[in-house]
DNA sequence: CTGAAAGCGCTTACAG
DNA sequence: CTGAAAGCGCTTACAG
């Protein structure tokens, strides 16, 4: 009498790449370059590795090809941002590049973040490789530096000034703050009131740097009165409208440094009996949800969120992968186009006020 | 001369059980259930392995354990909803319950569903072992049977109408809408205005029987000219707000079906100078990012979104995974409580207006 | 360009 | 209650 067999593991499984290769004829390495799409496998074993797959159905485990890969590689995504709708996009990008790179995401709500030191501490314990920095924690300096002293590789996202050694994704907030007010100058308005976003937040400076360089550039006299401080909230918006509104020549368009607080603008220019865009033009910034869902729709600029998730996520895995070469500075830093997207919030200046501002 | 051993795999890599075992003088194995805290293993032992996984900052790697455990299991996220803050909680939700059960978790943008056929077709080739179905998805009946036909576990979240063959996760809507209409009632409102919600989720007709019930019960006369249609955006809130606000008896309040078309009864309210809550109550329903960023913020009801995804994140690994038992129907459909939020958008009905609708 | 062998880190299925 | 052996499905590191 022979052994009895051991038992096979429980369950249906799907094709793995022996059935693949024995259907195929060849061996499960040639079945794996072929998965890989590697060079120097021959088109006509390719071919009939491709069909096999197609036959069998078969599609590679992911958690055996991380485990013989010794590719694991493990990025936390902090976020503190009151935004759900950023998160969302960005999670979404961030998501599809993790899975795609097979880089396993740990989301961690740093909201209350009491203290850098503690989070970094469990961010090692966990055996986190790398992390990813949306705003407003991109610009903390002292979380950056104690993830920079615990030798993890950072990526920031959206921040105004990338730290050297962090790796950073952005887009041209200065420029694109600049092609907004040009945009309303170009539409006769002279008076352009702004609304600056929080303090805290690098890009914040840029926007407001890219309006006034339009200003100047225009030959329009800044004048301080026309700038009022936000911090990215609707109820600050409120404020800032309000106060906007209320000078004695008020602005014909405001050009706010976020979406919610264009919206306020919009809200506040509606109780005041002002029709937006025919009394008064608003433009915002991010293209988030409030963009469209209020209404009239607001003119704003579009960030690629998800697609600055996706490019940040992959620059981490390659760095803990080492696969990124020597970390040359220049391509730490990367920055992607912004997109204006005109709608139905802003419009040609009112005749009358065409003259407002001018110098002459 | 002996054969050169072969080089070991490349990278640091952490501590492994194997490593855990050795230093606490037990086998892997041990180690294997200390850390799925599996009964039957000597407190001694136990106490033993933790110090030994602390001093050595020991973590499991989960590619590992999902490919020796066979417990693949990959559960396909479908989304229509155009609200990218539900999406956004209800993906931390599922994502939080899929890394800890270590289930893969796709996230698949459904918003232009040609042919659920090819749909399912694609689930299949990828694997998918069960489907989480949010809001509106969940009430697509084509969908759905294409779905159970496919032999794949569903979870409808948020439906109305549960189908049998399917685990669904909800909250009473008709208790919410009869409690908050019950609000109110109770603050001294009689002619209260309804903004239905979109009549292609179950949900809506809920909301709107719980809002008659509560009418009804007070022995209010329903009025047909104050419940108007709406589909959960802001513009038809607007359309419906400025309806109700033009009727010869004006509505005291307005419950609006979700949050977003609250916001824009008030932004219609504003423009028509009344001032919510002294002259116009308004509630929504959701608790969504709308709600908390307008100001008033607006009295809603929260639905713990996150709370539902992880519930059906894990209904569905377990029913993949067969540890579910025989599915009992009751088991299969879980209600989850509901939460009251009152804010700052609703108030008693104006003095002159109490007995406006009263059938005495 | 292709393949045989070993190993990734854990768990299952047994046997004591 | 504990452990030795085999195996999960793939890839690395070689060798031809």
């Amino acid at each position: 009498m022979t052994t009895t067999p051991r038992k096979p593991r429980s369950g249906k499984r799907g094709p793995t790449v022996a059935d693949v290769a024995r259907c195929a004829g060849v061996s499960p390495m040639t079945v794996s370059r072929v998965i890989n799409s590697e060079p120097n496998v021959m088109p006509a074993t390719r071919e009939k590795v491709e069909a096999a797959i197609v036959a069998l159905g078969y599609v590679p485990n992911p958690a055996a090809r991380s485990l013989a890969g010794g590719q694991q590689c493990r990025i936390a995504l902090l976020h503190a941002n009151p935004s759900a709708a950023y998160l969302s996009e960005f999670l979404m990008g961030s998501l599809a590049q993790a899975s795609k790179l097979d880089v396993q995401l740990i989301v961690e709500d740093c909201d209350l973040l009491a203290d850098p030191a503690e989070l970094v501490r469990r961010l090692i314990d966990h055996r986190v490789d790398a992390v990813l920095l949306p705003p407003p924690l991109c610009d903390d300096e002292v979380l950056l530096k104690a993830l920079h002293l615990a030798g993890l590789p950072i990526a920031q996202i959206a921040t105004g000034r990338p730290a050297e050694f962090a790796y950073a994704v952005t887009i041209d907030d200065e420029a694109a703050a600049h092609a907004m007010t040009g945009r309303l100058i170009g539409l006769g308005h002279r008076r352009i009131g702004f609304v600056a976003g929080a303090t805290n937040q690098t890009a914040s400076a840029l926007r407001f740097a890219g309006y006034a360089r339009a200003l100047s550039e225009a030959g329009l006299t800044p004048d301080d009165r026309l700038v009022r401080e936000g911090d990215f909230t609707y109820r600050s918006g409120l404020v800032a409208a309000e106060a906007l509104l209320a000078l004695p020549e008020p602005p014909t368009a405001i050009f706010a440094s976020n979406d919610d607080m264009a919206a306020a603008a919009v809200a506040v220019a509606h109780r005041h009996r002002l029709e937006v865009p025919r009394d008064l033009s608003v433009c915002g910034f991010d293209n988030s949800a409030m963009a469209t869902t209020i209404w009239p729709e607001i003119t704003t600029i579009d960030q690629p969120v998800a697609e600055m998730a996706r490019r940040a996520t992959a620059l981490l895995a390659e760095a803990v992968r080492g696969r990124a070469g020597p970390p040359a500075f220049v391509a730490r830093h990367i920055q992607l186009a912004f997109k204006m997207l005109p709608r139905a919030s802003d419009a040609c200046a009112p005749p009358c006020a065409q003259n407002h501002g001018l110098g002459t």
